[in-house]
DNA sequence: AGAATGACCTCTC
DNA sequence: CGAGAGGCCATTC
């Protein structure tokens, strides 16, 4: 619980951007962090996810808030701080029809340009970028 | 009370 | 292009 009412607005804030991610879609902390209008705050979005209320009586909780589609931006999901948390968001994420790959070091990875759910072009990804998006089909 | 950590990101060398 | 440091705010010891 936060202790202060802007904290939880804050909190509120976030886990609402959150379910405005669609079914099968991830983002990225610092796209919601954006949303929220802090930009300069991802960490503080991933506590709140951290501090996610489990209690179903909540306004917000791990069972209403699709958390699991917050990945970082690297596209790979954080090891949090037990392996089986992540290893249980690449689960649920799958479960979604998430594709999620893994890198050399093991690490859950999930592939934006499958999933990636960005209302606002991300500076990082094409400030300028035109109308000519999802084209990186390789056709092999 | 203060200090340390953390589900992070962006800029700079 | 790769590696490093800084910054932000809430939760926890």
């Amino acid at each position: 619980m936060a202790r202060s009412d802007e904290a939880s607005a804050f909190f509120f804030a976030v886990y609402s951007a959150v379910q405005e991610i669609p079914h099968g879609k991830v983002t990225s902390y610092a796209h919601i962090a954006r949303l929220v209008g802090t930009p300069q705050r991802p960490r503080q979005v991933g506590v709140c996810l951290k501090h996610l209320p489990t209690d179903a009586g909540a306004r917000y909780n791990n069972t209403n808030v699709p958390w699991q589609r917050v990945i970082n931006a690297k596209g790979v999901i954080s090891p949090r701080s037990q392996p089986s948390g992540a290893r249980n968001q690449a689960e649920a994420l799958e479960a979604e029809g998430v594709t999620v790959g893994r890198s050399a070091m093991g690490e859950l990875t999930v592939d934006f340009a499958e999933h990636g759910w960005f209302p606002r072009s991300l500076p990082s990804e094409g400030s300028e970028a035109e109308d000519s998006e999802e084209d990186s089909e390789d056709g092999a």
